[in-house]
RNA sequence: GGGCCUGUAGCUCAACGGUUAGAGCAGGCCGCUCAUAACGGCUUGGUUGGGGGUUCGAGUCCCUCCGGGCCUACCA
């Protein structure tokens, strides 16, 4: 069997409904799940929502529901989002799944016998018309000297029993984990980051609530639920069948990336490892930190306005077109901007415009010409050697930029449209349409290698934009099974009846009444 | 308060301390007609945020100022 692959996003906390970052996280875990697929990795990718805690309990009962009803519906969002999107998980996990509870009991109970896990006390400022804790700096002052929380509710210090874990011990283990593995953490400003946060020293973490019930329970503590972040990035494990990990899923484990948002690579650059070197549980192999899609240079929020659903706006420029406009504009790692005037302008340059056109062209020249069937290769001149020896030193280029721990999907875009644009050139230089008119042969030869150019490309772009590509391969009657990069070294066949050509990607204009969006 | 990152052509970004700072998109001109008014060629455009310093040589290193962003911290 080939060698496994795990990759995981963050779970969604499904206190709303999906917004474009959720859809961008899952599109560039998707594609880089899909990148070792087609490479021939055993991959497993798990995506989910967390769904326990006290604002899921709080909604539920404003909305006169159960929590287990709520998070039925608000879960049933966020799958839907990755099902619309194409996001090929093998398992769309819920921290309500029963088999995530035995897994995160399991791996509490290994905290304790190691000792990391004792009683303790939270003390803070608590409101409890709001049930949370507020720190000290984050209250207001309200009439007669009263201490209010940022809602302006009253607030008192308040003494609750929790559990602890004793993440203070594993300074030295993390920073050693940091140093020893510098692709741990990326991107490298992140690493950074946390380095110094833990050199900064590590308080002991509260590891359970008294104050609501809707989480895991703590085994054998009636009245504690598990604290959001020993259940949530438990999920990881309970994916790969923990505590069976020589089940049939244990081989995934350690899990090879955990996909996040920059906000959360704390949680999983610090806690996680601790809780899992606490567990004697192998350590995942690399957390990545992607950064946050803006707005037009601005911060969604929900005041301003501008936070978008993605389903609609894949709906209105194309599923493949959204995936690949994130992927290829934003340079993974860092924030990126998007707006859709944006989306339309790449798209129609990149996907219009230089691969869509250059198949249509090309396809539809060997419709008129060849009698639909894949022309005679001939024999290749410098033009065609230096074509597709391109291609396949992009090819080289795309695995450096995707297996050299920087996940540089945007880099291997470019390296990829690189070879578009001179395939252009190559079509453009050759011009078969002229030369059918001496050589016939020769024009037929230059339609051939054209056509096998695509088919390459649409195997290095397939991980990126999955459906559109196939239909491109489907145009050059390539079978499902030959469409990984293995399949790259095995040229189109001579005489195979092609399919009539149809555009693949439509030039996108932009709404009349989103002009400027 | 401490620390980190960042500011390069209208836009998005490249440039091991080394020849006249590059590319895509947008703009302009030309060509072509096979194609989704697409494609190809040529081209306009930057005192690399300001100032100072180190160096034979600085976008690249150092200092400082200005403008963004982020992490962190119990100064009222």
């Amino acid at each position: 069997m080939s060698e496994p692959y795990y990759i995981t996003t963050a779970i969604s906390y499904p206190n709303g409904r999906p917004h474009i970052g959720h859809a961008y996280e899952a599109i560039a875990a998707d594609a880089i799940a899909r990148f070792h697929r087609m490479l021939g990795r055993d991959v497993r990718f798990q995506t989910g929502t967390d769904e326990h805690g006290l604002k899921m309990a709080q909604t539920a009962r404003d909305r006169g529901i159960t929590p287990k009803e709520l998070s039925d519906e608000m879960s049933s969002y966020f799958k839907m989002m990755c099902d619309s999107l194409d996001i090929s998980y093998d398992r769309f996990i819920r921290t309500t799944d029963p088999d995530h509870k035995v897994s995160v009991q399991a791996l509490w109970r290994k905290m304790v016998d190691k000792g990391d896990i004792y009683l303790g006390r939270y003390e803070g400022w608590y409101s409890v018309r709001d049930e949370a804790f507020y720190d000290e700096k984050e209250l207001t002052t309200g009439e007669g000297g009263a201490r209010l929380s940022p809602q302006g509710t009253p607030v008192e210090w308040t003494v609750e029993e929790s559990w602890f874990f004793r993440l203070s011990a594993y300074q030295d283990r993390l920073l050693e984990l940091y140093r020893n593995h510098p692709e741990f953490i990326q991107p490298e400003g992140r690493r950074n980051e946390v380095i110094r946060f833990v050199e900064g020293g590590l308080s002991d973490l509260s590891a359970s609530r008294t104050s609501f019930d809707w989480g895991i329970p703590v085994p054998d503590s009636p009245g504690h639920v598990m604290y959001v972040w020993v259940d949530a990035l438990t999920n990881y494990l309970t994916g790969a069948g923990y505590p069976d990990l020589d089940g049939a899923l244990g081989k995934y484990w350690p899990a090879d990336v955990h996909v996040i948002g920059k906000d959360i690579v704390r949680f999983h650059a610090v806690y996680w490892p601790a809780f899992l070197m606490s567990a004697d549980v192998p350590l995942p192999k690399q957390v990545f930190g992607h950064g946050f899609l803006l707005h037009k240079g601005e911060k969604m929020s929900k005041s301003v306005g501008n936070v978008v659903d993605p389903i609609e706006l894949s709906a209105v420029f194309g599923v493949d077109q959204l995936r690949y406009f994130l992927l290829r504009e934003v340079s993974f790692g860092q924030d990126g901007s998007y707006s859709e005037d944006a989306i339309v302008t790449r798209c129609n340059a990149d996907l219009a415009n230089n691969l869509g056109n250059l198949a249509q062209r090309s396809l539809s020249m060997i419709a008129k010409n060849c009698d639909g069937k894949v022309p005679v290769p001939g024999d290749a001149t410098e033009a065609e050697t230096s074509l597709l020896s391109g291609i396949a030193a992009a090819e080289q280029a795309v695995r450096q930029h995707m297996t050299g721990g920087q996940l540089a999907i945007h880099s291997a875009l470019q390296v990829i449209w690189e070879q578009m644009s001179l395939t252009n050139q190559y079509f453009a230089e050759q011009q078969p349409w002229a030369v059918r008119k001496i050589d016939p042969a020769r024009a037929d030869m230059i339609l051939y290698y054209t056509a096998e150019a695509i088919r390459q490309l649409a195997i290095l772009a397939r991980w990126v934009m999955p459906s559109s590509c196939d239909k491109l391969l489907d145009l050059l009657a390539q079978k499902p099974d030959a469409r990984d990069f293995a399949a790259l070294s095995t040229r189109l066949e001579a005489g195979k009846d092609l399919p009539a050509p149809v555009p693949i990607f439509p030039r996108l204009e932009l709404a009349s009444d989103a002009k400027g969006n």
